[in-house]
DNA sequence: ATTATTGCAAAACGTTTGCAGGGGG
DNA sequence: CCCCCTGCAAACGTTTTGCAATAAT
């Protein structure tokens, strides 16, 4: 198949062969599945995945994931789920409901940024990474 | 015993009065226990309780506190921990050092509280909570 | 062909539930 | 004394580990 250059699936797949990783069935199915989907749980993951991937697949190609930082967890609660990351989705935060449970993603805001670097910065700390979780009610739920 | 009326441990006792809860044993120890270290995860609180609380206790008065306010659950990487929440415990957000895994207190600020309420509301949204999670190198990790 | 990667089985953990007995008001 | 709360036992769901079979380059 010929896939364009700008697509993220293409640069997942240029992203395994350049770590000499192989471009297996579950990891293209997996990657697939998050690429369609919001963030989904571990058990989510699996069920999308039909049967045709056993558990132990899922949790360990999540783990590989995470280590080329195609994809982050993300804090719900006291659960997590997966969502792709940066080069293959903009950074960006989450809005939970706390009634229906949807997860909102919030578009990128440059004051709050800067603002957390100059807050880790004034800790005499070096921020590499953040993630914030507003919970309150969306506008369906506040009717 | 005779309590100073503004300790977080008589507000403890106060608010458990007013809900016609019993002030028990498990109880009076685990919130001590949360009133003098830093967050803790639910292992480690069964820990600091030194055999004298069972696991099926712990699990069940964190969730009765949760439900009172008394603590929130605190996102950790994918892991949480338990912590005093606003009356017991100024509002504040963590940092957390990617090497040492220690987690440092940031001071409240206006500015990113302020922020995060008008990005909720721009997104048609209520907050009611917030959590910040940064990740990074501390001072004496990154020497 | 060679080696990385998967699937299976089972262990290890973390959390929840039901029930009978004990401690607090 | 009454009832809430706890401890125990055991179920349950999630994550990890070891090993042999399989698929990718």
């Amino acid at each position: 198949m010929i896939l364009p250059m700008d697509t993220p699936y293409f640069t997942f797949c240029q992203t395994l062969k350049q770590k000499n990783l192989s471009l297996t069935t579950p990891r293209k199915l997996i990657f697939q599945v998050l690429n369609t989907n919001e963030p989904l749980t571990i058990a989510e993951i699996i069920k999308a995945c039909h049967g045709e991937i056993d558990r132990v697949t899922v949790y360990r190609t999540i783990e590989l994931f995470e280590k080329l930082q195609i994809v982050q967890k993300l804090n719900i609660g006291w659960k997590y789920k997966i969502e792709l990351s940066h080069p293959y989705q903009l950074h960006h935060h989450h809005m939970t409901c706390t009634r229906c449970h949807k997860i909102f993603a919030l578009p990128e805001d440059e004051v709050l940024e800067a603002r957390i670097k100059i807050l880790a910065k004034s800790g005499s700390f070096t921020a590499i990474d953040h993630q914030i979780e507003i919970r309150g009610i969306c506008q369906v739920c506040s009717v």
